[in-house]
DNA sequence: TGAATTTTGATAGACGTCTATCAAAATCCG
DNA sequence: CGGATTTTGATAGACGTCTATCAAAATTCA
């Protein structure tokens, strides 16, 4: 009923605290025979540190940095005001957190801050990444001084990395598309894609999923050519006005960069009786009012609270040197409408 | 950098350690000046104190109980085993958990259960609820004993429980209704709704939920008489089959309560061509099966393992004597399509 | 004022683990 | 075999908090 302590593993194994400790601690100077001993012994008693005793003697302590883009972006500036209040909790686990900010799709402000960061002063690196050739150099250097490094929400392909945290934005595109379609079934026409820019791999993706599913099972809606707002609201407002007016065939929007605002006042701007339905990204508080007014029907979001826990997480397992540090819940896609708002 | 501790409060407040530990622990012999005097010292330092240390030290044991219905019913047997694997995540924050039986929808085996809980034993109790009489007693008598008392997936309505954590089910039946609306537009006719039955509060509450939508959103749409299903897949099967026959009026489906693979066989006995929308409760092995294949458009469901998660959470906090005991985020309607599963 | 009572302080040991140091034992090598 | 080297053991103190005990100081009350 109660759990086995380093004591109990000693007097199993026959070795002293001591040894016991070099081997739980991975220090030098123990035999490959003791130590098997130990470890046998482990098994047998199903020894698991305490983390809590081990961090309080240790006084350790997890000093992380968390690098977020700039601008006016009303997703990631939620995002930032989550990692502040998770640090703030974090505090109580001997975690330290601090927030950096460089230019939303600078790549090479991204690989400048990244190299100007003190591996001594740092045990772990969470970064919305870039995905650009010089941001992973940076990383690489990074991790070979010894810096734990995880990307959130917008993952940097190949192997530099030890972890993504966020969704999985072709699913997310899916579900889009599977939602619009079964949205607007009963009324044929096109339907109009609002991006960002499709030189972002997050929007490629979410392109991508839902015109997957738009073509295989609702071939009958025709996809227009997608708007380029540039998530600015706008542009989006302007370019996705002008679309409408011009088309009266559209039945449909799906918007899935930024600029959720813009989408909300070009739909006003229609005459009454016409219907769109209406699907976008991120629940804001813009999103969260177009859901509750009845402008839009679904807004997909990704729950950034939980993805900066997520990344906490899986930083502090990886200083641990734990075998298989992974989320216990992986983030998934959300969908929200009216009724189910948080 | 580094925390206050309680050495820091006795130094600021100018009084010994030991005093700090009575006010702390709020022991008596305190003078009310004192008192304040070390409050303050608390205040100003910001100081909070280390929960890791504190148990550690009175080596404190949290032994909680959870009380499940028994039977068939899937999503049950899922909660069981999130508790299970929760109880032992659980252990190494010196939680115990033990889980009980009982029949399900049978107020009298519930009460009789609690009443039989010994009170030096365990310090929290979660329940699924049978909504009675006798067991709110139940309940009141556990608590005057000094047992703190939540509940879990279905309340009990009342002051007696400490707190409830699960969904709102007038919303799940609200969103359902949005979803449901929204996918049979354009083909008018009748939804059917299938229920457990309308004796439990959850179902009854969903069904509200949904006549609400529907009602005044989907006015077009008529809404048939409820099939009781008594959450028996047969029966479930049986009676939708009989009444998507005798009307192909109907182009909906709504299961608000469990037998997803009674409503799964129903459909696939359907003549092809013949479209019908349907939205079940809970995701299960069944219900995933039937999103995949196309048979079910949408799931509602709630997060059984993080439900189970928020009870231990707010039980620890009621233990602990924490001001404000609640969730950080409350347990919310989950939607699943074929796309965005987990 | 003096005794009884209440309030406060000082101290020691515990919780489970880590770090460091020094001495003792075992092993290796020539 | 004996000395050098490696491996192991014993011990002490720390981390931040709790509990318990005993003594000292302050307060109350007659």
């Amino acid at each position: 009923m109660t759990r086995p302590t380093i004591h109990d593993v000693a007097r199993v194994a026959g070795v002293s605290l001591s040894t016991v400790d070099r081997v739980l601690n991975s220090r030098n100077g123990v035999r490959a025979k003791t130590r098997s001993r130990v470890m046998e012994a482990i098994d047998s008693l199903g020894f698991e540190r305490n983390i809590a005793a081990a961090n309080l003697s240790r006084k350790r302590r997890y000093r992380l940095c968390f690098i977020l883009p700039d601008g006016q972006n009303s997703f990631m500036r939620t995002l930032e005001r989550d990692v502040a209040e998770e640090a703030a909790a974090a505090l109580r686990d001997s975690t330290v957190i601090e927030t950096r900010k460089v230019p939303a799709f600078d790549a090479n402000a991204l690989a400048e801050l990244l190299r100007s960061l003190d591996p001594e002063a740092i045990d772990g690196v969470a970064m919305v990444a870039t995905d650009a050739t010089i941001v992973r150099i940076a990383v690489r250097e990074l991790r070979a001084r010894g810096v734990a490094v995880v990307t959130l929400v917008s993952d940097l392909p190949g192997p530099e990395k030890q972890g993504f945290v966020g969704i999985d934005n072709v699913q997310a595109g899916r579900t889009a598309g599977s939602l619009l379609g079964r949205f607007c079934r009963g009324r044929t026409g096109r339907i109009a894609m609002v991006s960002g820019s499709m030189l972002l791999r997050d929007h490629a993706e979410r392109r991508l999923g839902f015109e997957q599913v738009l073509r295989t099972e609702f071939p009958e809606q025709e996809i227009a050519a997608p708007l380029e707002g540039l998530d600015d609201k706008d542009r989006v407002r302007d370019q996705l006005a002008e679309r409408l007016a011009a088309d009266p065939g559209i039945v449909g929007v799906y918007s899935l960069g930024a600029g959720n605002r813009g989408v909300a006042e070009a739909l006003a701007g229609l005459p009454p009786g016409r219907e769109v339905s209406v699907v976008v990204h991120e629940l804001t508080r813009f999103s969260r009012e177009a859901l509750l007014d009845g402008s839009f029907d679904a807004v997909l979001h990704q729950n950034s609270r939980r993805e900066v826990q997520g990344a906490i997480q899986l930083l502090r397992s990886l200083l641990d040197d734990q075998p298989q540090p992974a989320l216990d819940e992986p983030i998934g896609v959300e969908i929200y409408m009216r009724d189910n708002l948080p």
